[in-house]
Parts: C-alpha cells; structure tokens; sequence
RNA sequence: GGACAGGUGGCCGAGCGGUUAAUGGCAGCAGACUGUAAAUCUGCCGCUCCUUGCGGGCUACGGAGGUUCGAAUCCUCCCCUGUCCA
C-alpha cells in the first residue's frame, strides 16, 4: 500500500503544493511529513466549512480534492461543519454583518452538507466532525479565557475588519469571535495542517497563534484558490448565482461549463480537474496554433467535471444532448410537459407567467417584445396573442428554457 | 451621555417641493453576431388591468405622524449605522 509511510516526503509535498496559492511554512509542513513518515503517525488535517449553503458548489471542491489528496496519501482528513460558528456567521469577504442562523437550519445545512463531499471523499476514511461538540461544552468562563488571548489591535488588523472601519460599515461584537473560535477549533482538534481558501488567511493564522498559546505545535496552513465563478470575474458563489453545483443534472452542469470563457476554461482545467500541468501547458499551445478547437476542449473538461458526479455514461450523454439542442438547435430530447386545465382564450403574457416560464406577466410581455417567445417553432412578437383553441404547445423561451404545455 | 454625518430600487450611488417608477454604474434578462462561447452592439430591467395608449390603477426612497393642491425632497418623534468627544 502507497501512503504516507512510503512514499517519499519530498513527492507528498509536491501532490500537496500542486494548486495551493500558499503553504505557511512549506519547511514545518517538511518536518511533519518526515516525522509522520518515521513514527507511522498520519497527519491530521482540518478544513472548517460553514454550514451556511446546502448546496456544494464546484468552487468549494477546489478545496475538498485537495483534502482528498491528503487523504489519498493516508493521511487523517477532518472535515469539520461549523455549526457553532455558523451561528455567529464567518465576517470574511463580506462588508456586511451576515445573518445569524438558527440552530435547526444549521443542522439541516449539515446534513446536505455530507451527503455532497462523499462524492469526492472517502465516506469511512473521512471524519467529521462538528465544532459545537467542544464549543458548547466551553461556557462564558471559557470562553471570556479564550478572548484573553488575542488582542483587539490584532484583530482589527485583518483586512475585511479595517475595510469596515474605513467605510464606516458596522461591525457587530460577535463577528469578532469568528477568528478566535476558529482558531480554537485547531487547538481542540490538534491539527497539524489546515486547509481553507485565499480569503481565511486570517482566521487560519490565528489557528496557528493560538495552538501556540495552548502550547502545542502550530498548524500548518495551506490555501488554496477561490475558484472564478461563470462570469470569470466574481469568486463562485450561491449569492452571486454564477455558480456550478455538483448536485444539479448534468445537462446544466454542462450548458453551464460550455458558457464559461476559453481563458477561464484553462483555469478549471487546473483546479478542477488532475489533468498534468504539461498536458495543460500543451493543450493551450495547441488551441493558439489551431490545431485544437476550444470549444472541443471546453466539452471534454465538461465531461471530466460531470464524469466526478454523475459518471461517465451520463457525462457523454449530457455532451450529445448538448449538440443536439445547442449546435443544432434542435429541441432537446426530454421536454418538461405540463397539463394546464385553464379558461380559454388566455392571453400568452399571463400564461408564460402562470407557468413560470416568465417572473410576471409584465415581464412575459417584453420576452415577448423582444422576440425570446417561440410556440411551435414560430415567434411570437404581438403581445397581445392569444391562444383559443385547446391541444399541445411547444415553448421555446430565450435559449434554453422549453415547455410544452397540453392545455385541455 | 454629548456633538456631527448618514439610512434611496438586487448592490453601489445621484436627486433635496411638482415634467420622478426615481440620473448613472454594476449585476440580471432578451435580441444580433458566434463555437449556446467570451468580447462587442442593441433593447429591456416594480406589479397589475385592458380598449397596448407617450393609457389607467397600485406599490416604492429606514418607521410613524404632520405641513402642502402636491414630499424621496420641508417639520416632529422613533429606530438603525458611522465619526469625534466623554
């Protein structure tokens, strides 16, 4: 068996540096690893993740494959749900005070949570745990001890914090406590490395201040990239809407790569995929000279990406839908249909709203102006069209949104 | 506790008595072009009704009242945020 005790440190430490932006201090991760190697002892590494968004978006497995590869060398992955912290709600990249969720939502969120990482991580090498566990157990004394250790200078130097102040943007006490809980986080779980993106380099550090006020080693800390969302500028996010969820059907899983830039495409190949760095460099010079076309190469990282969650068969299927309905403009193979009994004659803009295919009537009425309305195949620019006679229709709405209504 | 500055549509941000459903930017939607790309260009971007008209009604500028023919704009009280002083 290839794990850790065997393989050498020095090619450990290449898996785990491909793709992360920042290794604080690459020469302690080098003595962990030559210790773990000569006691036989795994490294235990931690990621803390929010339980904030049920749904798992691509972004976030830039974080959990490189877990996975800890985990693959045998090394021990904690995958830690913030359930105390998601009450107070994680300040970072956020110029305003997030809302508190309740105990409940927090717990359902986790639940979802699991489910999705089993995709990429192994279920029974995995350990997961949650933060209230010692949190709740901790008590207003504990946690008055726990503040006495870092100072509010210290605090306020953190970027998102002095950005507030700066714009006069409030700052509730509690936000405060996030970096420090955090922190705390690694001292209850003995961590050895910590993983998380770009923007908790903060909260990661004061992992290490703390571990050391406790008198154990400190972590190591490595981030990784926040991946771009769809629209390649935003970081991917649920809130921003620019995002790809491992859980949605491949056919959007696919529409949704094959939207993203050719630039950015080269940047998912990278982090969301373990295509070799030089087979990537030599797909980029091929696609300059013409001898690669970027479109096929965007399908084939679609495919790699809808392959992690749904498997290959589904993967290829998704890529034939794709140009049947998008290369050829043919009609997708499965259409939603609904039955509608409604009275008849109906106007079009109220029936596009009634069946969702439009936000609101007034809205169905400038699809419909600017010509986005197709019924079978033909379209639709009078606002005022009516349908009168009962039967099957086809809707066709802006590119991608069909249905076809039998309406009785 | 005191003084001052603010709270405007998904976000940022103008407006400071009427021609304002509210300039502009971002985001979003649609059309053209294409490789469903991206970029670019064009249009739209509160809800609703019909007789689709530069039409009618409703809702909207932190909250509640008030002044006025008329208020996002003026006044009063309240709530919230920030800055400085204690």
């Amino acid at each position: 068996m290839n794990d850790f005790k065997t393989i050498p440190v020095q090619e450990q430490l290449e898996r785990i540096r491909r793709g992360a932006v920042e290794v604080i201090r690459e020469e302690e991760l080098l003595e962990k690893l030559k210790r773990a190697q000569k006691t036989g002892k795994p490294l235990r590494v931690k990621a803390g993740f929010d339980p904030t968004a049920p749904d798992i978006h691509v972004g976030h497995t830039v974080l959990i494959r490189k877990l996975k590869h800890f985990q693959d060398l045998g090394h021990v992955v904690i995958f830690l749900i913030g359930d105390f912290t998601g009450l107070i709600g994680d300040p970072s990249g956020r110029s305003v005070t997030r809302k508190q969720l309740t105990k409940e939502a927090v717990l359902e969120n986790a639940e979802t949570y699991k489910q999705q990482i089993f995709k990429i991580l192994h279920p029974q090498k995995t350990v997961i745990d949650f933060n209230s566990r010692w949190m709740s157990q901790l008590g207003s004394e504990g946690l008055v001890r726990l503040c006495s250790r870092y100072t509010v200078a210290r605090m306020l130097e953190r970027e998102e914090f002095s950005n507030r102040m700066k714009s006069q943007q409030p700052i509730a006490m509690h936000e405060l406590l996030y970096p420090l809980v955090q922190g705390y986080d690694s001292v209850a779980l003995e961590a050895d490395v910590e993983l998380g993106g770009t923007d908790q380099t903060f909260n990661l550090l004061v992992g290490r201040d703390l571990q050391r006020e406790y008198g154990q080693e400190s972590q190591v800390v490595l981030t990784t990239a926040l991946l771009e969302g769809l629209d390649g500028v935003q970081k991917m996010s649920k809130s921003l809407g620019n995002y790809i969820g491992i859980n949605e059907p491949p056919n959007e899983q696919f529409g949704k790569v094959m939207s993203i830039s050719d630039e950015l495409m080269f940047r998912y190949y990278e982090l969301l995929t373990d295509v070799p760095l030089a087979d990537l460099q030599k797909l980029r010079v091929d696609i300059a000279a013409g001898h690669r076309h970027p479109m096929d190469a965007k399908a084939d990282l679609a495919v790699r990406i809808i392959t992690d969650y749904h498997g290959a068969a589904a993967a290829e299927l998704a890529r034939e839908e794709f140009n049947r309905v998008f290369r050829k403009r043919e009609t997708p193979e499965d259409i939603e249909t609904k039955n509608l009994s409604i009275a008849l004659p109906i106007r079009l803009t109220k029936l596009l709203a009634s069946v969702n295919l439009a936000p609101s009537i007034t809205e169905a009425q400038r699809l419909i102006e600017s010509g986005a309305v197709h019924m079978n195949g033909e379209r639709i620019t009078d606002a005022k069209a009516e349908i009168s006679a009962p039967g099957e229709y086809l809707f066709k709405v802006g590119k991608r949104r069909f249905l076809k209504l039998l309406i009785v």
